[in-house]
Parts: C-alpha cells; sequence; structure tokens
DNA sequence: AGCACGCCGACT
DNA sequence: GTCGGCGTGCTC
C-alpha cells in the first residue's frame, strides 16, 4: 500500500471524532426546541442526564405516567441501552440537536415522591455529605414508598354508560342480566369476586359478559388493609410553670415572626420541656401547619406515641421497627396533608410534609440521630437546613445539650432558653460521687457495688423506694485473660477482646457476633486459673441477686430485650413496680420517668473517659447527668452515687453537680486549640481492606493531596493511622482526620481528593462529615 | 456502578 | 492466530 494512503488513514479518523463531538450543520439546522427531563441516576455516575420526554409523559389527564421533577423513570444507559432508575429533577423546553438525545422509557412513580423544597435539601445533602444525590435521593423516601408496598394492582369492572342504559333490553341470561343491574347499581367500580359475592354468582357469567364487552374493565392500584386507628383517651394542655411559660413564649416569638429561628431548650431533667413543645406545636397545629418531632429511636415507645395521641387527632409516627406497609401509610398521610404532627426517629426528618411549621428535635444531643450508613447525615444538621429553607423555627431540647447547638447559642446563631428548675419545684437529686480508689485497698465483698453504694441500695429499698443501677457494658466478663502468662481472649476478625456471655455460655464478639467456646483453661499455657475478669451487666444482676435476694430485679441490656416489645414491657413493669431494682445499659438512662426511684447507682462512670474519642468528655458527662436525672422525681427525693476511679475529672465533677455551663466552659477550649467540632469542621476518611499497605498508602496519597491543594487554608490533617478499631469483620481500617474552620472549603477540598484518587480493588473508603463515632 | 474498548500473555 | 487478563473511560 502506498505510503500517502497509510498517511490519510489517521486524518480521516480525527476527522470523524470532530463531526461526532460537535455539531454537524445539518444537525444544527434540524436543533429542536424538545420537552428534556433531567435524570439523577440512583445508582452509578453522579451526573444528572438529559432525556427527551415523549409527549406520552407530558399529559396531566394521565396523573399514572405523568412526568414532573420527584418522580422515578427508567432510562436507557449505555451502549447496551440498559435500563436504569432514576429520578426526574428537572423537566423542561430545551434547545436539542447537538447531539440525539434518549428518551425517558417509562415513569415508574404514580406520584411525586420528592417535592421541590425535598429536591433542594437533597442536593444540598449530596454537597455537604459528599454523597451522591441519587444516594440521598433514596435516603428521603422510604423503600416501602417506593415499593409501594401494601397495595395491589385489581381489576376493577364496571359497566359502560351506553350498555347501562338499556339494560332490560339486551339479550342475556337472567343471571347476566343480574349481575349488569348489580354492578350498574353499584357507585363504584367493583372486582371480580366482589361483584360475584354481591350479584350471588360464580366468575364464569361475569367473564363471559367482560369477553362480550357488556363489561368494561381497568387496572387500578389499591391498598390492601385498612388503617386501624385507636382510640386514646384526651388530654389538655398543663398549666405550665413561669419557666416553662417563658420558654413556651419563646417559641411562640419565633412562630410569630414568620422566620427561620434556632432555639435550644436548654432544660434540666424533670423541668418539663416536652410540655412546652406540645404546646408550640399545638399553637402550629392551630393554624393549620404540619410539625416534626424528632426523638430518639429508644424513647420512640408505644407510651410516647400514646401521649402524643392524647394531644392531637392526627399523628403519624415513623420509625425503623415498622413494616414497610406501616411505613407507607404513614408516608402518605404525611404527604397528604391530612396528619397534624409526625413523631418519628431521624428519617422522620425528610417527612413529606406539605405545609411545614415547626420541627422540634428531643434529646437533640443523642448519637442515634447521626445516620451510621450513606448518607451518613446527621438528623440535627439536616433539620437546621430544612427549617431555614422552608423558613420554620427549629426547637432544639435537652438536659445535657450537645457542645454544637450549645456553641451556636453562644455565637448567637441560635437563641438559647434555660430551664434551670425541675416542675413544682423538685430539688435536683443530690449526687456524690464514690471513689474506687479508695474501695479498691479495702477489705470486704470484691464486686462490682461498692460497700457506700451497698448501703444506699438498703437504705433506699427498706424505705419502701426503688434503685437503678447503670453498668454500660453488656454481657458477663468483659474479658477472658490469663493472669500467669498474659494471654487475652481476642475476635479473630476484630480488633476487640470477646465479653463473655454467661446465659449463652460463650464468647461474643460485640462487633461481628463471632461466637467462640469458652475455654476453661488458657489456650497458651493450660492454666486451668484463667479468669474471667471486668463485669457486664450479667454478672452485675448476679451479683445483685446474691446480696439482695428478698428484692426482684429487672436486667435491660440489648441482650435481654431482643424480643420486639420487651423494652416497653420491662419499662412498664418496673413502673408498676413490679421489681425493684432495675439494672442495665445506656437504654435505661435516657428520658425515663419513674416518680418511685430514690437511688439512681452509678456502677461505673468511667466507662466512655477513656474512649479514643474527641467527644469522650461529653459523652460521660451526658450520660451520668441524664441517669442521674431519673430520680428525684417525686415528693419522696432521691439521690445518686456514682462509683468512679477518677473523681476530679471535668465531666464526673461537672455531672455531679448537674452544672453544664461549667463542662462547657472546661471542654470548649480543647476543643479549640485542636480545631475539633464545634470550632471546626471535622471530615473522617476510613479505608479498609485485606492488606495494611495499600489502605495507608492511599490515604497517604489523600493527606499529600489535600496539603498541595489547601494553600492558605487553616487544614489540620492527622494521619493516616490505624483506625482505633483497627480491624473489624477481618479488615484492616486505616483513618485520616482532616479539619477546618471553613466547612464548605473543607468539603469542596475532600470531594476533590477522593474523586481524583485512584482507589485499589482491594480498598474500600468512605467519607464521614461530622463523625459521631470515631472508632 | 456497569460495560465496553484496548492492549499484552498462554493456548488450540 | 485467538481467548482473556483487568486498566481506562464513558454513560444524556
Amino acid at each position: 500500500m502506498p505510503s500517502a494512503t497509510l498517511s490519510s488513514v489517521p486524518t480521516l479518523v480525527v476527522q470523524r471524532s470532530l463531526f461526532e463531538s460537535d455539531p454537524a450543520p445539518w444537525e444544527l439546522d434540524a436543533a429542536e426546541r424538545r420537552r428534556v427531563a433531567s435524570i439523577v441516576l440512583v445508582e452509578g455516575l453522579d451526573k444528572p442526564l438529559d432525556y427527551l420526554a415523549p409527549d406520552r409523559f407530558a399529559d396531566k389527564g394521565k396523573p399514572e405516567i405523568y412526568l414532573e421533577p420527584g418522580r422515578r423513570v427508567r432510562v436507557p444507559l449505555g451502549r447496551g441501552n440498559r435500563s436504569v432508575t432514576g429520578y426526574c429533577v428537572e423537566v423542561g423546553i430545551k434547545e436539542v440537536g447537538s447531539r440525539p438525545l434518549k428518551e425517558v422509557l417509562a415513569v415508574v412513580d404514580s406520584e411525586r415522591l420528592v417535592s421541590a423544597p425535598m429536591l433542594r435539601l437533597t442536593r444540598w445533602m449530596a454537597d455537604y455529605y459528599l454523597c451522591n444525590w441519587g444516594q440521598a435521593l433514596e435516603a428521603v423516601v422510604p423503600a416501602g414508598v417506593r415499593a409501594r408496598a401494601g397495595t395491589r394492582e385489581v381489576l376493577l369492572l364496571h359497566v359502560p354508560t351506553a350498555v347501562a342504559a338499556r339494560i332490560s333490553s339486551i339479550d342475556v341470561t337472567d343471571t347476566q342480566r343480574r349481575i349488569l343491574e348489580t354492578l350498574a347499581a353499584s357507585p363504584k367500580p367493583l372486582a371480580i369476586k366482589q361483584l360475584a359475592g354481591r350479584a350471588g354468582c360464580t366468575v364464569a357469567p361475569i367473564n363471559v359478559l367482560r369477553k362480550q364487552g357488556l363489561i368494561a374493565e381497568h387496572t387500578e392500584r389499591v391498598d390492601v388493609g385498612d388503617a386501624l386507628e385507636h382510640d386514646v383517651a384526651r388530654e389538655l394542655p398543663k398549666q405550665l410553670n413561669p419557666d416553662q411559660a417563658r420558654a413556651y413564649a419563646a417559641i411562640e416569638a419565633a412562630l410569630d415572626s414568620g422566620k427561620q429561628r434556632t432555639i435550644l431548650l436548654h432544660g434540666v431533667t424533670g423541668s418539663g420541656k416536652t410540655e412546652v413543645y406540645l404546646q408550640a406545636v399545638e399553637k402550629v397545629v392551630s393554624f393549620g401547619r404540619q410539625a416534626i418531632v424528632l426523638v430518639p429511636e429508644i424513647s420512640l415507645t408505644p407510651q410516647t406515641v400514646r401521649r402524643f395521641a392524647a394531644r392531637f387527632d392526627r399523628i403519624a409516627v415513623l420509625h425503623s421497627h415498622q413494616s414497610d406497609v406501616e411505613r407507607r401509610r404513614h408516608w402518605r398521610r404525611i404527604a397528604s396533608g391530612e396528619v397534624q404532627v409526625v413523631v418519628g426517629a431521624r428519617s422522620a426528618v425528610f417527612s413529606p410534609a406539605k405545609n411545614l411549621g415547626l420541627i422540634v428535635i428531643d434529646e437533640e444531643h443523642e448519637a442515634t440521630f447521626k445516620q451510621d450508613t450513606a448518607p451518613r447525615y446527621h438528623a440535627r444538621t439536616v433539620a437546621q437546613r430544612r427549617s431555614e429553607d422552608e423558613g420554620v423555627p427549629l426547637v432544639l431540647a435537652s438536659a445535657t445539650p450537645s457542645l454544637d447547638a450549645w456553641w451556636e447559642t453562644q455565637t448567637g446563631q441560635s437563641e438559647l432558653v434555660e430551664m434551670p428548675r425541675r416542675v413544682a419545684n423538685r430539688p435536683m437529686p443530690a449526687v456524690r460521687t464514690i471513689d474506687l480508689r479508695e474501695e479498691r485497698d479495702r477489705r470486704g465483698p470484691r464486686g462490682a457495688i461498692s460497700r457506700v453504694l451497698y448501703q444506699g441500695m438498703r437504705e433506699a429499698l427498706s424505705d419502701g423506694g426503688q434503685v437503678i443501677l447503670l453498668l454500660n457494658r453488656r454481657g458477663f466478663s468483659t474479658h477472658v485473660q490469663c493472669p500467669r502468662c498474659g494471654f487475652a481472649l481476642k475476635c479473630p476478625h476484630c480488633d476487640v477482646a470477646l465479653t463473655f456471655h454467661r446465659a449463652d455460655h460463650v464468647a461474643l464478639c460485640h462487633w461481628c457476633d463471632f461466637r467462640a467456646e469458652p475455654p476453661s483453661a488458657c489456650p497458651d499455657c493450660q492454666n486451668p486459673g484463667i479468669l474471667y475478669v471486668g463485669v457486664g451487666t450479667q454478672k452485675l444482676e448476679d451479683e445483685v441477686r446474691a446480696r439482695f435476694a428478698e428484692h426482684k430485679v429487672l436486667r435491660m441490656d440489648a441482650d435481654a430485650m431482643r424480643k420486639p416489645g420487651s423494652h416497653d414491657t420491662a419499662l412498664e413493669a418496673f413502673r408498676r413496680g413490679e421489681a425493684q431494682i432495675l439494672l442495665g445499659t445506656q437504654m435505661i438512662a435516657k428520658g425515663l420517668d419513674f416518680p418511685n426511684v430514690t437511688l439512681v447507682g452509678v456502677v461505673s462512670a468511667d466507662t466512655a473517659i477513656h474512649w479514643p474519642d474527641f467527644r469522650a468528655s461529653e459523652k460521660t458527662f451526658q450520660l451520668v447527668t441524664q441517669v442521674a436525672g431519673r430520680t428525684g422525681r417525686s415528693d419522696r427525693g432521691g439521690r445518686v452515687l456514682v462509683q468512679t476511679f477518677d473523681p476530679e475529672h471535668p465531666a464526673i465533677a461537672a455531672a455531679t453537680r448537674h452544672d453544664f455551663a461549667r463542662f462547657a466552659d472546661g471542654e470548649l477550649p480543647e476543643r479549640k486549640a485542636l480545631l475539633y467540632p464545634p470550632f471546626g469542621s471535622l471530615v473522617r476518611i476510613v479505608a479498609r481492606g485485606d492488606a495494611r499497605d495499600p489502605i495507608e498508602a492511599v490515604l497517604t496519597a489523600t493527606a499529600e493531596r489535600l496539603r498541595s491543594q489547601a494553600g492558605e487554608s487553616d487544614l489540620r490533617i492527622t494521619g493516616p493511622g490505624p483506625a482505633p478499631l483497627a480491624r473489624l469483620r477481618g479488615k484492616f481500617r486505616f483513618n485520616l482526620l482532616v479539619r477546618s474552620a471553613d466547612r464548605d472549603r473543607l468539603h469542596a477540598l475532600i470531594r476533590d481528593a477522593m474523586g481524583r484518587a485512584k482507589l485499589p480493588k482491594a480498598v474500600e473508603w468512605i467519607a464521614d462529615v461530622d463523625p459521631v463515632d470515631m472508632l
């Protein structure tokens, strides 16, 4: 072949590709204004794609297949045109022609799932939480709603009007005439079985009529089963005391202002915060708007729901233990505007309230408001954004506010309302620490309960009071260890010691549920004296039963409360006095109101103090303060005994004085010095994989990229280093902490750095924005 | 996320 | 010569 021909080939190729990417003249001529839908795919690439919206999807008279933003569609993607699902986020008339657009294949949803404000919110979430827009959209609409759980396609029959007019004169059998008359007389279309039942015949003659066209049919999607609403005795608003009235007035002013405001309701345990926000919600409802009240999942008991049901005619409940069918029922009632108040867990912040008037977050400091899978949103942050976008007030309530929410009040971004006194002027319980260092050196029975705590329990019980014992460790013993060779039983998949559970006689990993046979002798040195050390709730229960044999003991922890509903049953039993001693993990520390509890014992206040988490102090303060708040709630009074090896620790010292401000004043400067929240924004990147080196390498490269891109900014980078839980479920884990006072820039830098990194197949990573769990 | 294209090694 | 390894890049 002549060389001239060879050299001309590449030229041709180059020109062809130019024609393909640039509009050719004849294509420009053909440019048209067409209806174009912008589609965000549920998975895959994070960039809206444009598709042609055929006219058949533009007919408002056909709401089943009307294409509008907030509905899902099926669209062809890639060379193979495989059909994928995406959310329509925009529909408009656009100039097309430069490149032929593909067409939307089908409209999936027969109604809008995501409103315009929710579309904006999800777009913001994607930016803020470094996730795909598609992921954010999927988080906002419950799976049961997407799948239309609890509905069925049914075939409905009716008599065409032309036929109905001459039923008596049609040539049919008597049975067929009866069928036609029955159906024509029905005000609503009927299913085949319904019609057969009413006409007193089988389905056979009905099918004959259908074939003849004397009966018309169409399909419709209907709900199966009816909503059962239970009647609850109505309760009237309570008279507010002066502190409550002041707090209410502040919220009322915010509501009347018609503007977004954030109010932190800082009220000591037992100060009656709930009544304040209930009345605020009543006000919102009175002018026809809706309120969302978020509570921690654990507080969302039937009792809590009853409390709301007693005050409002139409409430909806949303939480994770509902079936898809239930959740969809509540969700649609909210979307229809029927519901006045939504009470729900974290994800209820996405409730499709049309005419939102107020958002309340009770126990605002609780970690459960942070989602621990993508998108890793915090309901408080999302609620703040939503309330700004929709111009409604946000009320945060807590006896132990998060330092994040607290600091906002100090900088004037939100308003602080204090409720420093308990209702009925009841005093706060006296809190006394018991120094376990002294106790350790004393002779006497060795156990988890010190002499002083034992005496306190004896006194409380003999006076007819009840006792709560907090121990934030489940299981029987926390370690299985050989005193001779130092061997400790560890999880083969995780970097943690196995906890011995005596009830199941198993050594259990609390992270991956690995189970092992507990050894009776040291597997290493065969020493038969292997020790089961460290006290969990099960061992504490044994000790309490042995030393208080004449009293009934109730244990509440994740193991004892495995059955659905057992949590509520146990609390009710304790409330009725069927047990005198309630012991358990943090699930007994929160929000409960037992008037007869006159003693709270904290078996070990130190469990969280040495946690490798910058919030360790904050968590300790909250836990001790919250559990202390469970007593002194009646005229019987109450007191609190806190066992600790570190009575001078600022968190414990402040908790014993119920002194939040003192705790905050001590803790905030430390956060500031290290640029931790609330002074800096924090993003934690966690990488995991089968081998240490590639994981660390990816994070090192990312850290370097961040440093080189950071320029003059205040970026502070810690790591990469092994995560506090360096091995989990068989994977090695490394993390990188990045913080900056400039939140938006921080998020943008990390998005860029992670987007550019080439991730080896064997490495997975996530970015956790505003992390709560640092393990 | 898939799914194709593409450029190098072991086979019929 | 062909099958197939998974690196790279695109998807309206």
